[in-house]
DNA sequence: GTGAGGCCTTCAGC
DNA sequence: AGCTGAAGGCCTC
């Protein structure tokens, strides 16, 4: 049965623009799980259609809202980092493009994965992970895998995360896990500590430096002024504005922030999606 | 503090 | 077919 909610959110650029790789696609239908709820979404005329089990309509009503963080006012946050051509042009571009809420640990794992790959692998990854660790759900007619939970994860050996093909990752990975899952570290606590405290954290575990404690911050600790600098957006940063290619990290994720504003982590999403994909349908080449 | 080299695996391009 | 380079980085030296 479908059931429709009413919001301003582009489904595919929120998902397609790197922040989730758990969500499966099947024609106009993106189908994942969020807190173990089995949810399929598809964009609808006024906001977006949803099906899910029996009896979960508002339960998965409130579960978008949350993951899909409808509540951001995005007129507000178009208006504080619409500083300049180019990301207005993105916003143009992507309008309803959302910065997601995501389970932390889901968000960590997926990101330790994505150190030196790209989307495409980075996806099968976390789908092999999933379907050998993770919760087995229905929905309708279709199976899918939750992500597995730190606990779940923790059962699996260093080797066995290498069977899966993680590579030097499944070292990193595997002491996450174990970290996570025995309680020492709280990853849903860092979601009321100030920025830079979460920062440390994230980056004192092995394999997790500046820029994918940024993403995890951004996508799942609701850290919206973080400002994760990938090589696109550093591409972005030397080229569009004139910053120098050998700034440090720092350097450049905290020009942006004063540039951005609050809202400095909207403005990345938006320009990496729209720079990664016009380059792309360009068909440009180019080294970093 | 900063920089070069290596790393697992996959895939596109030649 | 086999090779090369690159992919939303990070660690070691």
């Amino acid at each position: 049965m479908s059931s429709y909610l009413s919001a301003r959110l582009d489904i595919a650029s929120t998902l397609d623009s790197g922040q989730t790789f758990g969500w499966q696609k099947s024609g106009e239908w993106y189908i994942g799980v969020i807190s173990g709820l089995p949810i399929k979404i598809r964009k609808a005329d006024i906001g977006i259609e949803y099906e899910c089990p029996e009896g979960q309509s508002e339960l998965a009503s409130a579960e978008l809202n949350t993951y899909f963080r409808l509540s951001d006012n995005l007129d507000e946050i178009y208006k504080t980092i619409g500083r300049d051509k180019l990301v207005n042009s993105a916003i143009e571009s992507y309008n309803g493009m959302r910065i997601t809420y995501q389970d932390p640990w889901e968000c960590l794992m997926s990101f330790i994965c994505s150190s030196n790959s790209n989307i495409q692998n980075i996806h099968k990854m976390v789908q092999r992970l999933s379907r050998a660790f993770g919760q087995k759900r229905f929905l309708g007619d279709s199976e899918l895998w939750a992500l597995p939970t730190s606990k779940e994860l923790a059962a699996a050996t260093e080797q066995d995360l290498r069977d899966l093909r993680l590579g030097f990752r499944a070292k990193y990975l595997y002491s996450s896990a174990q970290l996570v899952s025995s309680g020492d570290l709280n990853l849903n606590d860092l979601r009321t500590s100030p920025y830079e405290h979460a920062r440390e954290i994230l980056t004192s575990l092995d394999g997790v430096g500046n820029k994918i404690a940024d993403c995890v911050m951004l996508f799942s600790i609701g850290k919206l002024e973080a400002f994760p600098i990938d090589r696109w957006i550093k591409r972005c940063l030397t080229d569009e504005y004139k910053l120098k290619s050998n700034s440090s990290y720092e350097l450049l994720s905290g020009w942006a922030r004063d540039y951005f504003g609050r809202y400095a982590g909207y403005a990345q999403q938006y320009m990496f999606h729209h720079y990664r994909t016009s380059n792309r349908i360009a068909g440009k080449k180019v080294a970093l």
